[in-house]
DNA sequence: GTCTCGGTGGACATGGTTCC
DNA sequence: GGAACCATGTCCACCGAGAC
């Protein structure tokens, strides 16, 4: 347990049902509670860094900060400079040596791995064991069993293995090793709905001028002013609902964006302004951890009529995104540059601030 | 002409939630 | 309990530009 860990008292017990569901909303809900009882205050300043420290996860295979797909971050291809660059940047704003960040971030992820491990310790005795019953005595394989990566260790250690291991040791090695990287699978569903959750957290613990009401994952004609869809017409639901006075803000999370993705959020406006019912204005803010240019590029400039599509794109740190791309020429690099300069893509900070009705940078 | 590299986007895997 | 849907990252193929 890292010294983090401690003082953020992960020695909490999870209960029966949050352990049930290790990674589902209640769970979440439970550890965010845990996290901000002993994180220190919230403003927007450092609301970017408790989103790092909850959510950012190391890359395995480059043991950097993840800030790109795995497969175009590996040594020697373009993002790997800068995953090194971002991984830098990350440990000088924590204080930290490069080596020691990963000890200070995915703290959500770390904890939901440890309730789902009591889960599996606990739950595999009733219906696993029912389930192998018809076949006892029969040799079938246990789960997580391989032969090849038990060979593959064999042969490694081989001149550090005197005697050498007995069978079981190494079947429950490659179980380890199975458990260990098929975790990372469960990752998606943290990052997620857990990023919509972290922001409205963070949203629950600042004061606002004008009172703010947040809602997660709410349905549009829950909204006020908004109309219900026609009968025959799925219901449409908002990551995030803010509601100041009459001021609504309709946010959607995405902790990165993909082309299909892009897609989406025209036709989720399109919905949004046809359920309109009362002719008064609504925000519509992206908020996202994205780092490639050209989605960033195309969030900023993607219109609907005779303007922007987004009355905000808010990146959680931009200065982030200018680190990552400072040795970059290309077309998509100098023009996400001039967006940050120009106050187009904002920073969570920024956001936050203008929410709290001061505008100008605080 | 061939190779490498970066960018792009479709298909897929995984797991949570909702609905029936 | 299962199907459908939604969220994510990864895998993989393709394309175009640039170097040789």
């Amino acid at each position: 347990m890292s010294d983090s860990d401690q003082a953020l008292g992960s020695s909490d017990k999870a209960p029966k049902e949050a352990v049930a569901r290790a990674f589902g909303a209640g769970n979440r809900a439970r550890l965010l509670a845990r996290y901000f009882e002993t994180a220190g205050p919230v403003t927007p300043a450092n609301a970017w860094q408790h989103v790092y420290r909850l959510l950012l996860w190391i890359d395995r295979t480059t043991a950097l900060a993840h800030c790109y797909e795995s497969d175009k971050a590996q040594p020697g291809r373009s993002w790997y400079a800068r995953s090194l660059a971002f991984h830098d940047w990350l440990s000088q704003e924590f204080d930290l040596v490069p080596a020691k960040l990963a000890d200070e971030i995915d703290w959500l992820f770390r904890q939901a791995v440890k309730d789902l491990a009591t889960r599996l310790i606990t739950g595999r005795s009733e219906s696993y064991e029912r389930q192998r019953e018809p076949y006892a005595g029969r040799s079938f394989p246990e789960p997580g069993e391989d032969p090849e990566l038990a060979a593959i260790i064999r042969e490694t250690l081989r001149g550090w293995l005197n005697p050498e291991p007995p069978a079981e040791v190494i079947a429950s090695l490659t179980r380890r090793i199975h458990t260990h990287l098929s975790q990372e699978n469960k990752r998606k569903n943290l990052v997620g709905e857990g990023f919509e959750d972290v922001i409205a957290a963070i949203l629950f613990r600042l004061n606002f001028n004008i009172p703010l009401e947040v809602k997660t994952r709410i349905a549009l004609h829950d909204l006020p002013g908004f109309h219900q869809p026609a009968p025959n017409e799925k219901i449409k639901k908002v990551d995030l609902g803010l509601i100041q006075e009459k001021y609504r803000t309709l946010a959607t999370a995405k902790w990165s964006i993909r082309a299909d993705r892009e897609e989406q959020f025209m036709s989720d406006f399109q919905t949004y302004e046809r359920l309109e019912a009362v002719g008064q204005d609504f925000a519509y803010v992206l908020i996202t951890n994205e780092f490639d240019a050209a989605r960033l590029r195309a969030a900023c400039e993607r219109r609907r009529q005779n303007a922007p599509l987004f009355t905000h794109v808010v990146h959680l740190n931009p200065a982030a995104v200018n680190v990552v791309y400072r040795e970059a020429q290309s077309e998509g690099s100098a023009a996400v540059r001039a967006h940050i300069e120009n106050g187009r893509l904002i920073s969570f900070q920024k956001w936050l601030s203008i929410l709290q009705g001061a505008s100008s940078d605080s």
